[in-house]
DNA sequence: CTAAACCTTGACGTCGGTGTCAAGGTCAAG
DNA sequence: CTTGACCTTGACACCGACGTCAAGGTTTAG
């Protein structure tokens, strides 16, 4: 499949599909013309690739644990890629926690923080100018 | 105090105090000199945008509840503002379980997604080549 | 006088995944 | 042949919170 099907059949951009063989996230031939050619396995690898992107992901991240994702490959060296898994996996454990942090932190602004007097955050009400005239230069 | 005393007293470079009162998030005296004067408070105000900046608010949010966030200021017409915090915060709501979803997929690839058949992602392993000689042009 | 440590504004660089435009080649239909 | 849909590479734009460098002014210490 051409490049055009491939995007219509996964819902990414051309762009994005270029942009991910640059990254080294997906296979194509060349025609003899020069168009791209897609094996029909590469609607399931943009699948895989677009899911760890939303999983948050980085290119290279993917583009590291991309070969252990297939089933031909041997599974003796991916054990440090899967470690890199296993490590992402705990990052976002840990944007978890700081998510919930935060979360709690603006609970407490909204119980309290803004009704009480010990904010001395008083007078910011006119903070919004850039510099009034900050002098004759 | 001055740009330097702030910024040592915050943590907080120069450059981002400038940001913050670019933004509208901080204000300043200047001095004959054209020196910025900051009031003893900006420490805390400072204090504040970190932790709402850490609490994932850009700095457009933040300009526009920072009237709130002073006592000196009555709560009338806060109610929007408030309410725009609590938007945020349902928003950061809506984060933690995005994040949540995303470890239990990766939960699923690390615990099954890489040793079974079900993933039709072989042959994968040289997809790290930007382009074989794309074609003569 | 001079060095050094401050301060000022302005402007460009960063990162990453994409949109978007430019300038062109290819191909099938009319 | 022409049109138009498709493809190619290349390159700039974006967002946001700054870092960082440039080119200068001010003040203090020696």
């Amino acid at each position: 499949m051409r490049i055009g099907e491939l995007s219509k059949a996964t819902g990414v951009s051309s762009r994005a599909l270029r942009y991910y063989e640059q990254q080294g996230l997906l296979r194509s031939e060349r025609r003899p013309n020069g168009y791209r050619e897609y094996a029909p396995e590469s609607v399931e690898v943009v699948a895989f690739v677009q899911d760890m992107f939303h999983a948050g992901l980085s290119s290279g991240v993917i583009r590291d644990i991309l070969p252990c994702a297939g089933d031909a490959r041997p599974r003796g060296d991916c054990t440090a890629l899967l470690a890199r898994v296993q490590q992402v996996r705990d990052e976002l454990v840990r944007q978890e926690r700081t998510i919930a942090e935060r979360r709690r932190r603006l609970d407490s602004y909204l119980a309290d923080g803004l009704s009480d007097t010990s904010h001395p955050l008083a007078g910011l009400s006119a903070a919004g100018r850039p510099a009034p005239d900050p002098s004759p230069r």
